[in-house]
RNA sequence: GGCGGUGUAGCUCAGCUGGUUAGAGCAUACGGCUCAUAUCCGUAGUGUCCGGGGUUCAAUUCCCUGCACCGCCA
């Protein structure tokens, strides 16, 4: 294996606000980042800003401000939104940076030295009103998109990059290297639009139209456009030309960027760098969308969710853990608050959090608060072992294939194995007897121990929770890949702490469309006389709990002006601890009934919506006992 | 218009070069345990494997065609 890594994100453009792709890329890169740092490998970690370009112009000019003002103010955005993230990157690059325009005018002057970049002139449609050129495809009936309004012919001059020159070189290299572009489908992406002539890049644009970017070295008169400018960040990023970090790294680099930039990754920046005399970066790594799946809650709210709001409402590391673990890396995912709050429940809350909940309170009821000694291996242990020990590979291979998913599905097999032992080993059951002290030991430490494992393994992916896992087994220490190779790493002794759950269950709040039923199954017509029968009451409640082995039904202590106990279904909708405080009406002169052994006197009045049972309840503070008519 | 991809259980998806009863997770139902965030463990399912042809002893898997969605190119 080699001893360097070196992962890059796309430079941002800084004409909108950071979006959940960007984070998608950028948490991807940390993750790798966080696992090869952790494997031993000398890391580097490059993310930043593009910051030239009319579009920045336009939109400084709009906003009042000078271009450089502008670009301060939204490469700020990104630059605070990474630490929110939790992002490790060792460096973020502006392509305003002095350093950066000084490489990229070092590479221009090398490539024209090289004769690789000549003067030519193109004829197109030009728009005045947008002040730049369009291809006749972008055109809408033949007019200007944004002004409806007839583009004139137009010629101009401009400095082009002979990448026609190394459209064979490209070819056989892709050929030759078949990880060089990946997954597969975008290779051969790649290589579909190689097979037609590659035309030469145009990377210019005239001082006239265009000031905002690096002017040419050997052209006062013009500015570098685009590509030339950002694609060279990857090598001022790491200290091009000259720096040791530089030779360290960039033989392991590793792109990681979304489908939309496939072109100028595959194609333009392996001809530039060949033009340059410099190696091919290693590996371009592409990723698919996420396709925002707009739940009911916008809809009915009106309001369109930031995806990126949803860190801040379910936690950081179920944000990470569910970018991770639901998008297969190179394919479109879906992207909904349902989705996310479905694998925090169920792989974080149920799978993972409850097994780290149950081992602890375990360990420091049986244990006496601290990790016990190993005790000897019975044979029940031995699978349990194994697979913690070769989780490493599996995490291994499936990063070193960008199966992200696959490496958290294999934690959780160890994770679902982990709760499966403690079922079949019954710790709860050695420690009624005192003659099997010593196996609950040993019982307990192979939990323990496989917690920890556990945790090393999810610290690339949910790093404060892995922390605060190892931190409860009293463990110190950043994590290592190494310490996941043998078993009984954890030191009998270490003081255990129990802590609080790691990940709560959570409720979507999703608030139903509401859509009208009507009143075809209207009941018969009835008499005042029959309603006043019924004895409504508001009540307040006191307590709720779940009746046991019951998955729906709920027992209410209520405050009626009395205390009562009824019971109702409504725990699918509604958690006890939720319930407490509610204002509910009643009927009050139900006769008593058992429910599942327990009797309840009264019933609740709720509204079927749907598949959901919503609660009737009051808009002020009304009296327990409160006559409802 | 050209090229390519996808269409499998209610949902999200695995199924390499054709071969015995088509899989996983979630959701659902039932059973077990009680250490635990009512969590965990076990059991049970359900599928015209998009439609229509064809090749073959045999096709979800290969070929053709139609439909739907998506991507790249023009």
């Amino acid at each position: 294996m080699q001893d360097s890594f070196y992962v890059t994100t796309p430079i941002y453009y800084v004409n909108a606000s950071p979006h959940i792709g960007h984070a998608y890329t950028t948490i991807v890169a940390d993750v790798m980042a966080r696992f090869y740092r952790m494997a031993g490998l000398k890391t580097f970690f490059l993310t930043g800003t593009d910051e030239h370009g009319d579009k920045i112009a336009e939109a400084a000019h709009a906003a009042g401000v000078t271009p450089h003002e502008y670009a301060d103010r939204i490469s700020d955005r990104f630059r605070k939104l990474w630490p929110e993230l939790n992002i490790t990157n060792d460096y973020f690059i502006r392509t305003t940076d002095e350093n950066h325009q000084n490489v990229v005018r070092s590479i221009l002057q090398k490539v024209y030295d090289a004769g690789d970049i000549y003067f030519g002139e193109y004829e197109g449609y030009y728009c005045v009103g947008c002040e730049r050129f369009y291809r006749e495809s972008e055109l809408v009936n033949g007019l200007c998109p944004d002004h409806l309004i007839a583009p004139e012919v137009r010629k101009e001059s401009n400095y082009f990059f002979t990448m026609s020159r190394y459209q064979e070189w490209l070819v056989k290299y892709i050929t030759d290297h078949p990880d060089f572009i990946r997954p597969e489908r975008y290779r051969n992406e790649a290589l579909a639009f190689l097979r037609e002539p590659l035309e030469d890049l145009c990377i210019s644009r005239p001082k006239s139209r265009l000031t905002w970017g690096i002017t040419l070295p050997f052209d006062e008169n013009y500015v570098t456009y685009v590509w030339f400018d950002a694609l060279i960040n990857y090598l001022t990023g790491i200290g091009y030309p000259d720096s040791e970090s530089y030779r360290t790294f960039w033989p392991s680099t590793q792109h990681l960027i979304a489908k939309d930039i496939l072109k100028p990754h595959g194609i333009y920046w392996p001809t530039m760098l060949k033009a340059a005399g410099i190696e091919p970066y290693r590996r371009l790594n592409v990723h698919g969308y996420w396709n925002i799946e707009t739940g009911k809650m916008s809809k009915s709210l009106g309001t369109v969710v930031n995806p990126l709001d949803l860190k801040d409402k379910y936690g950081l590391d179920p944000f990470r853990y569910y970018l991770m673990r639901d998008m297969v890396f190179g394919l479109d995912a879906n992207f909904s608050e349902e989705g996310l709050v479905a694998r925090l429940n169920a792989d974080l809350a149920n799978d993972l959090g409850n097994l780290v909940s149950r081992s602890l309170a375990m360990a420091v009821k049986y244990c006496g608060g601290k990790v016990p000694e190993r005790g000897p291996i019975d044979e029940a242990d031995r699978d349990l072992i194994q697979r913690g020990e070769s989780l490493v590979e599996v995490l291994e291979s499936s990063f070193e294939a960008l199966k992200f998913h696959r490496a958290l599905a294999a934690v959780w097999e160890l994770v679902n194995a982990a709760n499966k032992y403690i079922v079949e080993t019954q710790p709860w059951l050695l420690d009624r007897d005192e003659s099997s002290a010593g196996r609950l030991e040993a019982v307990m430490y192979t939990v323990l121990e496989t917690l920890r494992f556990v945790a090393v393994a999810l610290s690339p992916f949910m790093p404060d929770s892995a922390a605060e896992i190892l931190r409860r087994l009293g463990v110190n220490g950043s994590p290592s890949l190494a310490e996941m190779r043998e078993w009984g790493g954890l030191a009998p002794g270490n003081p255990l702490d129990k802590g609080n759950a790691l990940f709560p269950r959570r409720v979507v709040e999703t608030k139903e469309e509401t859509t009208a039923v009507g009143l075809a199954d209207i009941k018969e017509l009835i008499e005042m006389e029959a309603f006043e029968r019924l004895d409504i009451r508001a009540a307040r409640i006191r307590e709720a709990r779940m009746v046991p082995k019951s998955s729906k039904l709920v027992e209410l202590k209520i405050d009626v002006g009395e205390e009562r106990i009824i019971v109702a279904g409504i725990g699918r909708d509604y958690r006890p601890d939720d319930l407490v405080g509610k204002q509910i009406a009643v009927i009050v002169n139900m006769k008593p009934t058992k429910i599942m052994g327990v009797e309840s006197r009264g019933m609740l009045l709720a509204a079927e919506s749907g598949k959901k049972v919503v609660l009737i309840g009051f808009d002020d503070a009304v009296n327990p006992g409160s006559p409802i008519g």
